[in-house]
DNA sequence: GACCAGGTGCCAG
DNA sequence: CTGGCACATGGT
């Protein structure tokens, strides 16, 4: 049992926990009372009890910008839609943060979460990281394993980390990246819909991964990717059947300026309750 | 065993 | 444009 204080960093309106186990990253570690999540190759350790964020390990302004301590919850909140079942979600979620994830391994990370619980995600993201990531000092886990690595892989190799037919996907994808036919770093600057383009050419990304990737890695708040959960909830919020794609449409217009952070508190309101709206 | 999981891609009508 | 289906795997 390793004893260490850790910097304290202000941190108003967050809950690490309940951050970290929302389904937006499935690495995190807890050793000791002290949670271990990779970003990059960067390793933050840190704690929470009841106030401040403690910092044992990693630098502050990574931590600042990964756990997204600047985003102005007051107003996000002020944003959210009034209705009993998104209050209630509120309620219960307070203090869950969009993260600001590292884009490959965000994008990577959706393309193995079709047709898999969170557990089932977070299994072949561990088997990845260990089998073929580097290893990061003072680390659990390995870093997820970088496009020219998997590139280099064949689709039994992926297999064998329990992908099943997805291991095509990403082998195809982590191929596109390494030689550049699409470079997910100058895409920050585009549009919002010249990137859901952009990302949708790739091999196992249709609109939800690419709204799962534009809302958690590139911090765009508006994306609102439509799951199993939303679109029962949406469904069940306006009472009409329609495409998944004319949900996503109900979902930002009701949802509001901040859609995709009331989608995630929804999410996972519903996902650990099993409540769904009662029209 | 059937059923479901933070879907995608393809095909028929 | 829409609905239906295959696709791997692991847990109730």
């Amino acid at each position: 049992m390793k004893e260490r204080i850790g910097q304290p960093v202000p941190a108003r309106d967050f809950n690490l926990r309940l951050t970290l186990e929302s389904g937006q990253i499935f690495h995190a570690m807890q050793d000791s009372g002290w949670w271990q999540i990779l970003v990059g190759k960067h390793l933050l350790e840190v704690q929470q009890n009841n106030g401040p964020l403690l910092l044992a390990c990693g630098d502050t302004r990574v931590a600042e910008e990964y756990f997204a301590l600047d985003h102005p919850m007051r107003k996000i909140y002020a944003s959210f839609p009034p209705d009993p079942y998104s209050t209630e979600a509120l309620n219960s979620c307070r203090g869950m943060r969009i993260l600001r994830q590292p884009a490959w391994e965000c994008l990577a990370t959706f393309i193995t979460s079709s047709m898999k619980q969170v557990a089932h995600i977070r299994a072949m993201s561990l088997a990845l990281r260990q089998r073929h990531g580097e290893k990061v000092g003072g680390s659990l886990v390995n870093a997820y394993p970088a496009p020219g690595r998997i590139a280099g892989l064949c689709e039994d190799d992926l297999r064998a980390c329990g992908l099943g037919y997805r291991a095509k996907n990403l082998l195809a994808t982590a191929r596109r990246v390494a030689d550049g036919t699409i470079d997910l770093d100058a895409l920050r600057t585009a549009t919002t819909p010249d990137l859901r383009t952009q990302l949708m050419t790739l091999p196992g990304v249709g609109r939800k991964v690419a709204n799962c990737v534009i809302l958690f890695a590139y911090g765009r708040l508006e994306a609102v990717p439509v799951d199993v959960w939303i679109a029962r909830i949406a469904l069940a919020m306006r009472r009409r059947k329609g495409t998944p794609l004319a949900l996503e449409e109900f979902a930002s217009r009701t949802f509001g300026p901040h859609a995709g952070y009331v989608q995630q508190y929804l999410f996972h309101h519903a996902r650990t309750t099993g409540k769904l709206p009662t029209r």
